[in-house]
DNA sequence: ATGAAAGCGCTAACAG
DNA sequence: CTGTTAGCGCTTTCAT
């Protein structure tokens, strides 16, 4: 039998780098050099280290730390939105578990900023100026001031999504154009010649994206543009049902929709039925971000998949180049996106 | 006209107290105090201060703050949960909602910490008892090592949910059993008889406590318990579909339908409907968590909601107050639930 | 009411 | 390869 275990160091206050410099025999500077993976130490003093460190449970203390190196070893997620609803779409939620995934295994923390009001804004700004390495931003809106004042503070930052025209920060993005150009390209090959459009809100980039995707696939087989077939709503499954039904009135004979969300599909699909159209067979519909409603809606929704957790590496990826400035970084991320084809086409 | 502005304080390097203090023309102790508030200050040395930390820009270093005062002045969110979809689950948002809306306002930050392998674990467990004041847990396991080893660490933590027993922490949940019970009293309301359940994951929490609910409730009106009216989910739709097969091959006349969640009710409806029954007509079915699928399912779901922003707030609230110990905190806080009626009942 | 001074725990020259 | 030393920016006695 051996004695159960080393006497329980007393939690009382962590350990410092000074005591595991008396444990282990040697300086601060070589347990700080250690700790930190400098090459420039002697195996044997290394080993001591190391023991001490594990005997007192070490942990270096970040605040000190960060005191000297002016790092603060953490980065924030800004989220500025107003709507809060923002915050329970799959899209954020997959985005942070990328964010978090390619964190895993760094130092680097992940502060989360929900700047909803204006005053939260400045706050913001201001705290994240002093006490983070870089921001990756998510913000739906157009013309945040978010956006171009951090822009203009100059710290480190990427955006989630492209930014509206005339924001200089660096974006990671899927292929909005190229999704819904896909989608459009789909329907046209299931034999479909009356394809209308529910877009998202203009004023954001990605209802903008969507709606030249659709149209640039129909350019490419010769059809003309027909402003008819476009209605607008705003992502939401009421919007959907409005813009069905404004679709329809401008033609009966419409055999497809392309959604650029799916609940607006869903809206879509509902006020087909209520309109006596059999879906898939009347009029196909897809949709856009393959959530867990196109699982789950009846029929089971075509939709553009879009690589969101992989755009939250990327962006992780992306602001940490940012930071260290080892590298220029692009401009640009535009990440692929695909169709997955269920029962509504 | 007046000058554009003061010279623009160079953003080379963040003001510091030093500065501060001479611009002001007093000692960096009285910017210091004015800073914190304290009230031994003459108004005097007060305006001063402020106009000076106006001009300049000036925000504390919390690393230096934080080195001397041994707070942080940040509290951690940790998932602990291997399952990563967790993190999509409105459920989730709502809490972060709700944690971030009464973090607003004070000048705490919110760490995310997820810790999905066992390896981030014990990370997370070192980080947390150095680095944050305290830390709300989220995990849906039962058993959770991080449950107890936070519990044992000694440092203020409060659990999302009723933990499994035999954990000492103090937690803030929905009122589950009493949730279950309103909906199934609903059903008998509505003249039903016959009505099964599809319970949750029966080593979780919420799925043991909602079951208590429809138990619960059937007891009151005299009904013996029946087990050929209980069948095991695990919360998805699909394992909905096969509980309500279950149900139905025990007793085809079954006329209500209580699922634990609403994707298991989802699930129960659409193995109803492959049944030939009506929804709510032959049987009715209700689900809870009240979440978009409740409102976008058709029928659209009755389902139980869950204030789950509120949650997040009051867990926030209890965790500074175990962390300030101002207070001896509850070890429960059990929040009021209520049934939201749609069309499947 | 205010200032002087002593660190908090750590890193980073700089010597040796 | 290792130790000494000088702060990083802030709070906090302790005098005054």
């Amino acid at each position: 039998v051996i004695a159960r275990q080393l006497p329980p160091v007393s939690r009382s206050r962590p350990a410092t780098l000074e005591e595991v410099a008396r444990v282990a025999g040697v300086s601060r500077a070589t347990v700080s050099r250690v700790v930190n993976g400098s090459p420039r130490v002697s195996s044997e003093a290394r080993r001591a280290v190391e023991a001490a460190v594990v005997r007192l449970g070490y942990a270096p203390n970040r605040a000190a730390r960060s005191l000297v190196t002016r790092r603060t070893d953490s980065i924030g997620l800004v989220v500025a939105e107003s709507d809060e609803r923002v915050f329970g779409e799959p899209f954020f939620a997959s985005l942070v578990r990328g964010v978090s995934k390619e964190l895993t295994g760094s130092e680097i923390q992940l502060v989360l900023l929900l700047a909803h009001s204006a005053a939260e804004r400045a706050r913001v700004e201001s705290y994240v100026t002093s006490h983070l390495d870089g921001v990756v931003l998510v913000s739906t809106h157009a013309h945040d001031p978010l956006l171009v004042s951090l822009g203009d503070a100059g710290i480190p930052a990427v955006v989630a999504g492209r930014p509206p025209e005339g924001v200089a920060l660096p974006y990671v993005d899927a292929d909005n154009v190229g999704g819904a150009c896909v989608a459009v390209d789909h329907l046209l090959g299931r034999g479909r010649t009356r394809i209308g459009t529910i877009t998202g809100p203009l004023d954001m980039p990605p209802g903008l994206d969507r709606r030249t995707g659709y149209r640039q696939a129909l350019a490419a087989v010769g059809r003309p543009h027909d402003p008819g077939r476009d209605a607008t709503g705003d992502f939401s499954a009421a919007s959907g049902e409005r813009a069905t039904s404004a679709l329809l009135d401008h033609d009966p004979d419409l055999d497809a929709i392309f959604a650029a969300s799916d609940l607006m599909a869903v809206g879509a699909v509902r006020t087909l039925i209520r309109a006596g159209r059999r879906v898939p067979d009347d009029v196909a519909v897809v949709g856009f971000d393959d959530s867990v409603v196109a699982e789950t809606a009846t029929p089971a929704l075509t939709s553009v998949h879009q690589p969101v957790v992989d755009i939250g590496r990327r962006l992780v990826r992306v602001l940490l180049d940012a930071v260290t400035a080892e590298r220029r970084v692009p401009a640009a991320t535009v990440l692929p996106t695909h169709l997955v084809v269920r029962d509504s086409s």
